[in-house]
RNA sequence: GCCCCGGUGGUGUAGCGGUUAUCAUGUGGGCCUGUCGAGCCCACGACCCGAGUUCAAAUCUCGGCCGGGGCGCCA
């Protein structure tokens, strides 16, 4: 290997003794006769120095590297208290790897902004850079932690298709695309097949889902490309059922990321408390009222942006439930009850970050539901089809992962959740 | 789709009718043996594209392209 040590795997018994360490040239910081380098890799930073008169052609070597070219360098582990981490590398032998160009197109330590932009046309780039870089440590364990919580209440990880032949369940814009000459589609979500594998005998499956939009919204919480922990669950009483794996799932992580990630959420600068459960739940009826007082707001409207906002300026807490929506705010699969849906929205500090339902599972009551809004049903043959043949009560949400983490870290762009961001203006990189 | 704003060295900016186009960062070179936002000296490098107004345009007008903010749209 081209390196025996991480910066951060060195410990005292090193000391003394010959190491390898392998990088990224953050900074060299040459002084005439003695000369520092710091070298960094996935876990943080070491120094490598070196004196000129020891081996003047390797100091020379060095010193004149571009920043951010790759190395290899091997050498005594010297103990000193002043530098970083307790000790040195002092340099005996080098292997370059990779000389970067220059002028790097963004800096990576230099002491100047850089545009959002200027940072996502050099992902690359802006990935080397601490902040960025632990915002993406925290998604991982963001996923992994949602994923070990569901797992453990019996849920089976399942991958459907992303390429469908029946147009939208509805709402949303899809991309077109030619298969083979035949009509497709992106999908907009998993939400027909998870129902569908509900008549299988799984019981509960989740998916960590790609969710394609073909909206042209241009805002700073929207993708055309994005990301979500969706599950269903089958034999539930009803949506209370399904808000409860929602919300201890929330929380199961966040303790997870408190515990695990505290490094990451200095950088960030995110200092939250564990919020306590059961979420507040709020009807959409009380919601109406809060809103009434402040502002011209007709019961049967959907919650825009100016609501979300208003609502979460009058709650004392940050994640909460709202339920109990009008029947006509929701998509045709969702179960009614009244003139209301079996419905509930998660919200996080004024934006909806997890949505979802009771479904229905009776055969009849979907197929009547679809036609009272102007549907066409031939074009749902194989989703209807699996509630023929035994189709037990089932719920489920879909919890946009990009959307919790901005809101968890208090990011202002939708973006920086996202490694590689598909918007309205943006295909590349 | 609507409203508002902006495009100046590699990066981030100042200038808003006549400047040698500002500053920082960076890059290249020089000095310096304990730096850690190293320091000091020298150099390099830019007005998005097109048309117009004007004696004169980075600066004003129009069009285009690109971007930012907000809203709408959006399981």
């Amino acid at each position: 290997m081209l390196r025996s040590h991480f910066s951060k795997e060195v410990s005292e018994n090193d000391y003394g003794k010959k190491i390898r360490i392998a990088g990224w040239i953050e900074d060299i910081r040459n002084l005439g006769g003695i000369a520092f380098i710091i070298l960094r890799d996935r876990m943080g930073r070491a120094q490598i120095t070196i004196i000129k008169r020891m081996n003047p052609e390797l100091f020379k070597e060095i010193v004149s590297l571009p920043r951010e070219s790759v190395i290899s360098a091997y050498g005594l582990c010297q103990k000193n208290e002043k530098v970083m981490n307790g000790w040195e590398l002092l340099l005996e032998d080098m292997e370059i790897l990779s000389k970067a160009s220059t002028p790097l197109p963004m800096g990576v330590i230099d002491k100047v902004n850089v545009d959002f932009d200027t940072r996502l046309d050099n992902r690359f780039i802006d990935l080397r850079r601490e902040e960025t870089k632990a915002i993406f440590m925290i998604r991982h364990s963001f996923i992994k932690h949602a994923s070990d919580f569901l797992r453990k209440r019996g849920f089976i990880e399942v991958h459907t298709p992303k390429i469908t032949a029946s147009s939208s369940e509805g709402g949303t814009e899809v991309f077109k695309l030619d298969y083979f000459g035949k009509d497709a589609y992106l999908v907009q979500s998993p939400q027909l097949y998870k129902q569908i594998l509900m008549a299988t005998g799984f019981d509960r499956v989740y998916e960590i889902a790609w969710y394609f939009r073909a909206e042209e919204h241009d805002t700073s919480r929207h993708l055309n490309e994005s990301t979500a922990i969706d599950i269903e669950m089958a034999f539930i009483s009803n949506e209370e059922d399904v808000m409860k794996i929602a919300e201890e799932m929330t929380n199961y992580t966040i303790q997870k990321i408190l515990d695990e990630n505290s490094k990451e959420l200095e950088i960030l600068n995110v200092d939250i408390d564990l919020p306590s459960l059961p979420y507040p739940r709020i009807k959409y009826d009380e919601v109406v009222e809060i809103l009434q007082r402040e502002i011209d707001f007709k019961w049967g409207d959907d919650l825009g942006t100016d609501e979300e906002n208003l609502l979460a300026k009058h709650l004392e807490y940050e994640l909460y439930f709202i339920t109990k929506f009008p029947l006509e705010t929701k998509p045709f699969y969702a179960m009614p009850n009244g003139k209301y849906a079996r419905a509930f929205d998660l919200e996080y500090k004024g934006m909806e970050i997890a949505s979802g339902a009771q479904r229905i599972h009776d055969y009849e009551m979907l197929v009547n539901r679809m036609e009272s809004l102007g549907m066409n049903v031939k074009n749902f043959e194989d989703y209807l089809k699996a509630f023929k043949y035994g189709m037990p009560p089932h719920g489920g949400f879909g919890y946009g992962i990009e959307r919790f983490l901005m809101r968890f870290l208090n990011l202002k762009n939708i973006r920086e959740c996202i490694l590689f961001p598909r918007d309205r203006k943006r295909i590349r990189p």
